[in-house]
DNA sequence: GAAGCGCTCGACAACGTTGTCGAGGACAGT
DNA sequence: ACTGTCCTCGACAACGTTGTCGAGCGCTTC
């Protein structure tokens, strides 16, 4: 209608059409929009006028394409699932701290898929994305190794690396499982539930032992009855503990290995009327836990913090450091709102 | 130490080096690479063979800058705030859908800043991203004219587009608070207080004047005493309700335009022991709105819904579709769960 | 006033890929 | 056996940019 035959999309100007307009070649135009020095002061305003009036965007790809230290300015951020709380208050710390350098983020989900990883992470290679934030789905990630050599730094958050030499920032999963077994035992709960995700999730894995070590320790046996992992979702959480407190014996108090579970746990304490007789302590905060009735004890993870650690261990690989892999871990921290400190009956 | 000085990463193989190993000119690995059509089946293994043991990874930006139709596969996504779940909910219903036709995304937040909308536009440009998602900071995207016409795709997502004809989807904010409104008049509330975010953010402004009209209509003359704007955090929202009921005479219901101004209001209810006294709608849904006690009634916005039609409107620009701009308005709904329900005293 | 220096600017190659075109060989039809 | 057609494959240019190098000019220095 308007232009030409419809459709078309006026072709971008290039360094060629500026260079033309402005009436100089177009090695001068990459010198100005690149404001490196060798262009004299009246020439440059000449040349930016003439970009700005054609509208001209630098083209990344073909400068990256070109340059002799090739740099993308992205990297991807492979996540469980970038709409859960975790994940995406991650990634926004990481985006914080990136932006700064002008670095962008590729965002995708893993969903615990191990072929989602794979494939995800041959799409970043092939677009060449400076690095990596992964929060692994496989076992086994020794098929980075080449696209490391060649490289594309790699930081670990949430999980540690596996048959592969990178950095990491993790949190210490046992330890606060630990705490929170501790947490209940002194207050003299004896009989306490277990809800977990997938034990081959490394992060329940490791709360599921830390957790039960403590409770060992404590000479505690745990009977199966009271046990559940493999569970994905609140509901699942929600059903697995209503039947428990439908048991003879019921738990006197429940130990929550994900956020998503502790809602599911609320729920079905709340459908029990067990809200305040029963002890929970959940892994994770999450926004409202503070305003339950009762208020939820939880394990925290310091999200921004981790997004934190994560950027500085990434800026300092792409800037260079060669040292040996680095793997930090953080300290998660009980915070006691009055579900956790319900005693025994 | 091991390979060479040290740093050094080792240059990534070209279709060049795979073609010296397959002993074929670079452009039949080209046709392999993209599986094209006129490489017979035996020499095609060979040089799948040969890609495979040099590592070869395709150089996307050197694709797309010689392709005649360039597509980079990436589309913007610039919300809100990442970390929140409205946007979080929203990057995932978009990853959803983009990465079934294997387009990435960039992912950004605005943080209701418009500097830092224009320059992450200005590098997403850059970037050569074939589409943008936008929830717009500014009050005015006139500046993205030129790049629409040079071929960047554009959906606008909880915002209208202002001086740019652009496709949208957003939610039926004045609507949806209307129905808030007369579902708090119908049980016979008279003092109701809004709590409201910075009207000049294009759905708070919704919400606040769909809210007023509806209380117009009733023929209420809402008193100012009642009304608090620019409340950016929980805890503002906390602190003008907790004034608001310590008036001599009190709202009975409070409408809380947006979900972190919903929390605050439940947190000041509970500290002034009304919870069960006052009544409380909010804008907005979040996870654990059905656990609180009472349950929170909300207007719920169906984020997975909001993402799928952005993602649908901008896959067809992206194919080519050049009719006249698409604007999809939501229709909210009420859940009624409890908080919503009291009556007033 | 000649030599030398420094600054500005442009010509050209190169980055890794895809598009175009044509060479060469196998095969069918006469 | 000759022509024509189809298929496979390679040579080469081009995409938009940056790196290298050298030409041209004005200025300082002895």
């Amino acid at each position: 209608m308007s232009a030409g035959e419809g459709a078309e999309a006026a072709a971008r100007p290039t360094m060629r059409d500026v260079a033309a307009r402005a009436g100089v070649s177009f090695k001068t135009v990459s010198r100005v929009v690149n404001d490196e020095p060798g262009v004299s002061p009246g020439l440059r305003v000449r040349v930016q006028e003439a970009a700005e009036q054609l509208n001209y965007r630098h083209n990344l790809h073909a400068s990256q394409l070109r340059r002799s230290a090739p740099r993308t300015l992205t990297v991807g951020a492979l996540l469980q699932d970038v709409g859960n709380s975790f994940s995406a208050g991650l990634l926004r710390a990481l985006e914080n701290r990136l932006r700064e350098r002008g670095i962008a983020v590729l965002a995708a989900s893993l969903d615990e898929e191990p072929d989602r990883e794979r494939g995800l992470v041959r799409e970043l290679v092939a677009r060449r994305v400076d690095g990596l934030v992964l929060m692994p789905a496989t076992h086994d990630q020794a098929y980075l190794e080449s696209d490391r050599r060649a490289g594309m730094s790699t930081v670990f958050v949430d999980r540690l690396p596996h048959g592969v030499d990178a950095d990491s920032v993790t949190v210490d999963n046992a330890g606060g499982a630990g705490q929170a077994a501790r947490h209940l035992l002194v207050r003299g709960h004896r009989r306490i539930a277990l809800l977990s995700d997938l034990v081959a999730i490394e992060t329940g894995g490791a709360r599921v032992s830390g957790f039960r070590d403590a409770l060992a320790e404590a000479g505690i046996d745990q009977p199966a009855e009271l046990v559940r992992h493999g569970l994905r979702s609140a509901d699942a959480a929600q059903a697995a503990l209503t039947r428990m407190l439908a048991l003879p014996d019921p738990p006197t108090a429940v130990f929550a290995g994900r956020n998503e579970l502790s809602i599911g746990a609320v729920r079905a304490l709340r459908a029990a009327g067990a809200s305040r007789g029963v002890a929970l302590v959940g892994f994770d905060d999450f926004p409202l836990a503070d305003v339950l009735e009762p208020a939820l004890t939880v394990v925290r993870q310091d999200v921004a913090r981790l997004g934190d650690e994560v950027a500085r261990l990434l800026i300092a690989r792409l800037d260079g450091d060669t040292s040996s892999s680095v793997h930090v871990v953080l300290t998660p921290s009980l915070v006691v709102r009055g579900s956790g400190e319900i005693p025994p009956p």
